[in-house]
RNA sequence: ACUCGGGUGGUGGAACUGGUAGACACGCAGGACUUAAAAUCCUGUUCGCAGUAAUGCGAGUGACGGUUCAAUUCCGUUCCCGAGUACCA
């Protein structure tokens, strides 16, 4: 019998799916694991082999755990919002939701046949209304919660309110600062808009006025990486920065707890470094000038306090707001002329020119509090208004940028660090001793800053002050795909919504364009955005409870309202539009008609009173319609809504869908329904009539938050949700997240290194402080996987012809036309002619210059992209050789960590290793050839016990797989296993004592080939055939135990070197000392040789290593 | 420019706290089986020199230098490649 992975991994891969193997319980006797996969973004590419890498290698380690006696928490899902998907809308018209969808299914698809063990049951998308529901939860979370200063962490927003209306809010010590301090009575006059205003300024998610990108051609705001080179990415037009209202999440409040944090984390030196850099903690003094002539102080931000005597000037940010007021009348219009030439710069410039130096002199002089010295104030590009206090003062002997700038514009230079300062350059050094300065001449740079500080801090002119780079992080994007804000604006208040009215839909829109003045695609739909509602505008008829449409709506399909006493009428109506149904009516029933949700039957075109609805759960009092066409007619709109009414009444609860829905997001309408059953705690679900309005809006101006969330908001505690993804009452049970707690190994690619893991890490220090969860850092340990690049391959034609010339024959490749090939129809170097000529039309004709009779190509390692010609498809490798050889071979091709180009030749070095494994258990003719001593009763019998050289090949592999496994090096695992075949191939060992621990050891990494003969070890044709797994699944056996006694030896044969050259070896007993060594050694012959009979200077020996003879 | 990684055969890579450099695989060369091919198996394969050969000698982990009985591993200088950040005061 032939290994045949084809139908092996068929057969198990069903049969897994069949007997749940991979279902995990939220409870267990054994102790937990959870190894996570960072989130995929589904797109509709589909994978290249790059993309399964991480995935691989967490499933191994997930499999091993297992075996290793752990309950191990394996899940899967998709960050399904996001930009792509909008985008293909924007070009095709097509719902994201539909393009999504169908993009996940093609991912699971190629995710399955490589065999991997994820509990599907657990499966996550973001874009699931059930899932973003806690997401918006977990938003009003943030929004309702500030961050303490004292106790340093998030408490609710409740606290502070209470503090202000007992105490105010006032400074401990020192003046009161009128703007931001102010006592309880003052509070308690404020109006509500100035309320929410001071505390806007506290929350964690919070909305202020800040700068997007906005093109205006595109109509439309651009993320920062759509944002090339100051223009669009798309189109190439001019992007300018616009103020408008965002939200953002106040992680700045947050920087010192993630960097403290990093230290208890198992994350690689860069990926912290990383961390640390992007949130640019530094230590300083913040430091107040008094201007000459001028009430005002300029506020400076400095880490060097302690060379404040050599600042000969100032330099201020452009946008710098104290420049007007202090700039002097003949100055003005230079002032002027400077900050429109620095506006009208673009991004691009700017950057490109950082080396050119700009600036103008103010005219203004603020003085040094310690010299009574003038100082001359300055504008300049290079100083950042976003960072520290937008100021400098500029030392030029100690910073090279304020050096080139002196010297530029001719400012004199003092000199405080003597000698160090030569004149050529600055010096930064901190190892100066101070001069020309004060009463800190003589000091070590060093120890002068803390000096410096408590001097200034004692004269009430600066104070110690901590800087970051880090800025709060946007939380609103102006896109369709992501999920709306649980928020409505009340004449300028954000309302939260109440946690009982999400989630708040997605509303279904048809076009995805930009709102007007850069708001998002939302902001069009009115019926959505726009919250007054015409409660007075309703006629007296409309809210009455026998309100009906007359005779005349009969000829509308579908709908009859009438009075009690048409009840008869009625009926026959029903029976009769059950006869007459439109297709969506008959999309939705082939869904329903058999499921029971919780319990509940569903019934079609039911006669409710006088009403008959499209579908009515009667158990839970539930309406379900599908809208049509006429349905959008004004008219038709307000008898909906009169019978919508009356309906409430009488207990019924409504939702309405549109045909559009029902054809294009079917999955959300069907969860929908099944929500609103499960739910039934009166939330409407649809966006329509899901109206916090009658209670809070003051209705002048009611609408709801336009905006979306970006894409980390639904990635930063997935983690958590994986836990208790089903969940209806909390986003995830407490005792459950007791239970799983951290993430033990997070497996994923560096370019989340700042992005996704400083956001969830914050979103669990948050969830933390709150006490919704029980640890602060939510991954232990992380694993980098590298990229796999893709190795190109190129094909040269001489210009103009349509001569194609070996690569090998060019001298010169400028005469040539250099085109990508696909590599697939090429051979290590060489090109598949006849398949290159049918691969495009245009090379039909080609003629081709050999060399040696073959045509070479060109070759380079460039990303792995569809346009590059170089991707590989994992599905065709697991067709030629099957799931567990791709796995294998994707992790023979290195360490997890490095990238490294993908070349699919080797692969048949793998998959030749899972055919001579195959052959220790068949043989092509015999069949089955492996023995047993003790044979269960179908079994073969007359085996031998295995040898101690049988033996030790198992336990030495055994010991090697174990730690390497442990220690996430898969490749040299890999070769162990090689290493262990040979060796057992050798010994003819065919023994089942051997070979089932090695299929034990082999099972996570080669999953379906071990499953299969370790059915065939143990059970009956029968059952393994069938993919029965009565008898139990291998990834349940236990993990064999190494014995080191089986490896001990009693001799080595010992590497004797001379002066550390390598000259023979000798077999000498383990238990010999030094001096009996020596005198072995010196009968040597080939040492004697060396030694020309001089006695040796030193002889090294160490025990069980190596000798080494010094001469 | 700064920070962090990394440079080992024709190729991917191995060598764990300094102790036999090149495991394992690809590729290549030769051979066996076969009418032939595929598949499979066997042998060789860091480079140079010498030898029919077993083998011996020399060089060798980007380059140069140092520490050490012994360095791919530790230290210094330098070159190259990759990643991240970028006027951050």
């Amino acid at each position: 019998m032939e290994y045949d992975f084809r139908k092996i991994e068929l057969i198990w891969q069903a049969a897994w799916k069949k007997n749940e193997t991979y279902k995990i319980a939220n409870n267990s006797l054994k102790p937990k694991f959870y190894v996570l996969d960072m989130f995929p973004y589904p797109s509709g590419i589909g994978l290249h082999v790059g993309h399964p890498l991480g995935y691989i290698a967490s499933d191994i380690y997930s499999r091993y755990k297992r075996l290793k006696g752990f309950n191990v928490l394996h899940p899967m899902g998709f960050d399904s919002f996001g930009l792509p998907a909008e985008q293909y809308a924007l070009e095709t018209g097509q719902h994201p939701a539909t393009t999504t969808e169908k993009n996940i299914t093609t991912f699971k698809s190629q995710l399955d046949k490589i065999g991997f063990c994820y509990d599907w049951d657990r499966e996550l998308k973001t874009s699931d209304p059930l899932y973003y529901k806690w997401t918006q939860w977990i938003f009003l979370q943030l929004f309702n919660s500030y961050f303490c200063n004292t106790q340093k962490k998030a408490l609710p927003i409740s606290l502070l309110i209470k503090k202000y209306e007992t105490k105010g809010a006032m400074p401990i010590t020192g003046e009161i600062i009128p703007g931001k301090h102010f006592t309880a009575s003052e509070w308690n006059e404020f109006t509500k808009q100035r309320q929410e205003e001071i505390l806007m300024n506290r929350r964690l998610a919070f909305s202020k006025y800040g700068e997007v990108n906005w093109c205006a051609v595109l109509g439309t705001v651009l993320a920062n990486d759509e944002v090339v080179n100051g223009v669009s990415e798309r189109g190439g037009h001019l992007v300018e920065k616009k103020k408008m209202r965002q939200w953002y999440l106040r992680i700045t409040d947050y920087a010192d707890r993630l960097l403290e944090g990093l230290q208890t984390v198992d994350f690689s030196d860069s990926m912290k470094e990383m961390q640390r850099n992007w949130i640019g903690k530094s230590e300083g003094a913040q430091i107040n000038f008094e201007i000459k002539d001028i009430p005002q102080k300029i506020s400076i931000y400095t880490t060097r306090p302690d060379t404040i005597f050599g600042a000969d000037f100032m330099v201020l940010a452009p946008e710098h707001e104290l420049i007007s007021s202090i700039t002097i009348t003949e100055k003005q219009e230079e002032v002027a002329k400077y900050i429109h030439y620095v506006k009208s710069r673009s991004e691009r410039e700017r950057i490109a020119e950082v080396k050119q130096i700009t600036g103008c002199f103010t005219g203004a002089y603020a003085i040094n509090s310690f010299t009574e010295k003038k100082i001359p104030i300055w504008i300049a590009e290079y100083v950042l208004a976003g960072y520290g206090t937008g100021a400098i003062m500029a030392v030029p002997c100690a910073d090279q940028r304020d050096f080139l700038f002196a010297k530029h514009f001719n400012i004199p230079i003092t000199n405080i660090i003597g000698s160090y300062y030569t004149g050529e350059n600055a010096n930064n050094s901190k190892e100066a001793i101070l001069e020309n300065s004060d009463f800190l001449n003589g000091l070590l740079m060093k120890d002068a800053i803390g000096i410096a500080i408590n001097k200034m801090e004692a004269l009430g002119i600066g104070e110690k002050k901590v800087n970051y780079r880090m800025r709060d992080a946007g939380f609103s994007r102006q896109r369709y795909w992501g999920e709306p804000f649980p928020i409505i604006w009340s004449d300028g208040i954000a309302l939260p919504l109440d946690a009982k009215e999400l989630p708040l839909q997605l509303p279904h829109v048809n076009t995805y364009g930009p709102g007007p003045d850069g708001e998002g695609p939302l902001a069009n739909i009115k019926e959505w955005s726009s919250l007054i509602i015409p409660l007075q505008e309703r006629t007296e008829k409309e809210l009455s409870p026998n309100y009906s449409i007359m005779e005349k709506d009969n000829e509308v399909p579908g709908y009859i309202n009438s009075s009690v006493h048409q009840w008869k009428n009625t009926i026959s109506f029903a029976k009769q539009n059950r006869k007459d149904t439109t297709a969506e009516e008959d999309i939705i029933w082939q869904e329903l008609r058999d499921k029971k949700i919780a319990g509940c039957k569903l019934r079609r075109q039911h006669p409710i009173a006088g009403y008959i609805p499209d579908f009515v759960c009667l158990e839970k009092k539930i309406i379900i319609e599908i809208d049509r066409e006429y349905n959008n007619n004004e008219e038709q709109k307000l008898f909906d809504k009169g019978r919508e009414e009356w309906l409430k009444e009488a207990g019924f609860n409504m939702i309405r869908f549109t045909n559009y829905q029902v054809n294009n997001a079917l999955d959300i309408v069907i969860k929908d329904i099944e929500q609103a059953i499960l739910n039934n705690d009166k939330v409407a679900l649809n966006a329509g009539s899901n109206n916090p309005i009658f209670t809070r809006g003051t209705g002048v101006e009611v609408k709801r938050e336009t905006s979306t969330m970006p894409g980390y908001a639904g990635s930063s505690w997935y983690f958590l949700r994986f836990m208790d993804p089903n969940n209806t009452q909390i986003f995830c049970d407490r005792k459950i997240s007791n239970y799983w707690n951290q993430v033990d190994l997070y497996v994923g690619g560096t370019e989340h290194a700042v992005g996704h893991l400083l956001y969830s890490r914050m979103w669990t220090k948050v969830l933390f402080d709150l006490d919704l969860i029980g640890f602060d850092e939510p991954f232990k340990k992380l694993l980098n996987q590298g990229m796999i690049q893709g190795s190109s391959r190129f094909v040269y034609r001489k210009k103009n012809t349509n001569k194609f010339y070996s690569y090998d024959t060019i001298l010169d490749e400028l005469l040539f036309d250099k085109i990508h090939v696909d590599v697939n129809i090429v051979n290590g170097v060489e090109l598949n002619i006849e398949a290159f000529k049918k691969w495009r039309p245009e090379y039909e004709n080609a003629e081709f210059i050999l060399s040696n009779d073959i045509y070479v190509c060109g070759t380079e390692v460039e990303k792995m992209s569809k346009s590059k010609y170089n991707t590989v498809n994992p599905d065709e490798l697991c067709e030629k050789y099957g799931a567990d050889t791709f796995r294998m071979y994707e992790m023979f091709l290195g360490p997890v960590e490095t990238s490294k180009p993908w070349d699919t030749k080797g692969i048949e070095g793998v998959h030749r290793f899972l055919r001579k494994l195959w052959r220790l258990f068949y043989d092509d003719f015999k069949g089955p050839i492996w023995t047993t001593t003790t044979p269960a009763p179908l079994e073969r019998s007359g085996g031998e016990a295995a040898t101690d050289a049988e033996l030790k090949v198992l336990h030495r592999t055994i010991k090697k797989i174990e730690e390497d496994t442990e220690r996430f090096s898969f490749n040299t695992a890999i070769s162990t296993f090689m290493i262990c075949v040979n060796e057992l191939t050798d010994l003819k060992c065919h023994k089942k004592e051997i070979l089932q621990p090695l299929l034990i050891l082999l099972s996570p990494y080669a999953p379906h080939i071990s499953e299969e003969l370790f059915q065939q070890l143990n059970f009956d044709q029968i059952s393994f055939s069938e993919g029965d797994l009565q008898g139990g699944s291998i990834f349940d056996a236990s993990y064999p135990t190494f014995n080191s006694s089986l490896l001990a030896e009693t001799t080595k044969e010992y590497p004797v070197s001379i002066n550390g050259k390598l000259r023979t070896n000798i077999l000498l007993a383990l238990d010999l000392e030094q001096q009996q060594v020596e005198e072995i050694i010196l009968q040597n012959e080939i040492i004697q040789k060396w030694l020309e009979g001089n006695p040796p200077k030193k002889i090294i020996f160490v025990k069980n290593k190596m000798i080494n003879v010094v001469i």
